[in-house]
DNA sequence: TCAACTGTATTATAGGAGTAATACACTATG
DNA sequence: CATAGTGTATTACTCCTATAATACAGTTGA
């Protein structure tokens, strides 16, 4: 089963979020895959003292988003694939992309000029 | 004074951050420089249709960005300069780049990659 | 079968964000 | 110095999001 103890809970992020990124992320990591078992909807909200349907709500979005599939009765399963774990490692980054050129844009910095800056703070970060 | 003629407000974004970022643009773009007054609270609102308290909220938060200057009874007026709008904006990138760098390189996102996937949504951007 | 587990649907509550109503305080100008 | 403009502080309203309470429905295994 999953564990939850490398979970730490940060304020001012709704939970559910947060319990939804951080099985994306173990995906991503490899440490979660295919035919790894979720915790239950009463358990792992008793884990973190919240409420079931604060769980639910995650675990019915990963479902939506096709990383998991449930059965009504018996619990969840991590389905996804490492190819359709791929594209949600691009989907994680879409919202930072996506941040990025709008804040580009909003400034008028020229797609060649955004270009630089990327490589150039990239060799910054590398020398660190 | 400042025109409002090419404003356009769009559902779904709250009304005093397009405000804002109205004149953000302008200022980048040159078609706004330091000296030039802008409407009264009351009047824009009345123009656009909303509350006097909508704009303030939106002007407030250009003085505490240091982009403008108010008196009371009097109004406001943009104190920024083409220098010091020029090393905002680039302050402000910073962090941002920054931490998408970061973010890229997590997740084991090569340069090239990142560069092709900012074009990417460079694209979609444009085409929004 | 039945008890104890599992997920789910519905509804309610709390809080924050965006916006507005109102009254107040200051400035400019005749 | 009066009046009509200006900005501002306080308060409240509305909507939406996050979370919870409760009751219902399916599965499992001794």
């Amino acid at each position: 089963m999953i564990s939850f103890e490398g979970f730490r809970p940060v304020d001012g992020v709704p939970i559910y979020l947060q319990i939804m990124n951080y099985i994306k992320r173990g995906c991503v990591a490899g440490t979660i895959v295919k035919g790894d078992v979720l915790p239950s909807r009463r358990y792992l909200s008793a884990l973190l003292g919240i409420n079931p349907m604060t769980v639910q709500k995650a675990f019915k979005m990963l479902e939506d988003e096709g990383l998991i599939t449930t059965l009504q009765g018996s619990g969840s399963v991590i389905i996804a694939d490492d190819e359709s774990i791929n594209r949600i490692k691009l989907e994680l980054l879409e919202g930072e992309i996506r941040k990025m050129t709008e804040y580009f844009k909003q400034m008028n910095i020229s797609q060649q000029k955004a270009i630089e800056l990327l490589e150039e703070y990239w060799e910054d970060a590398d020398n660190e």
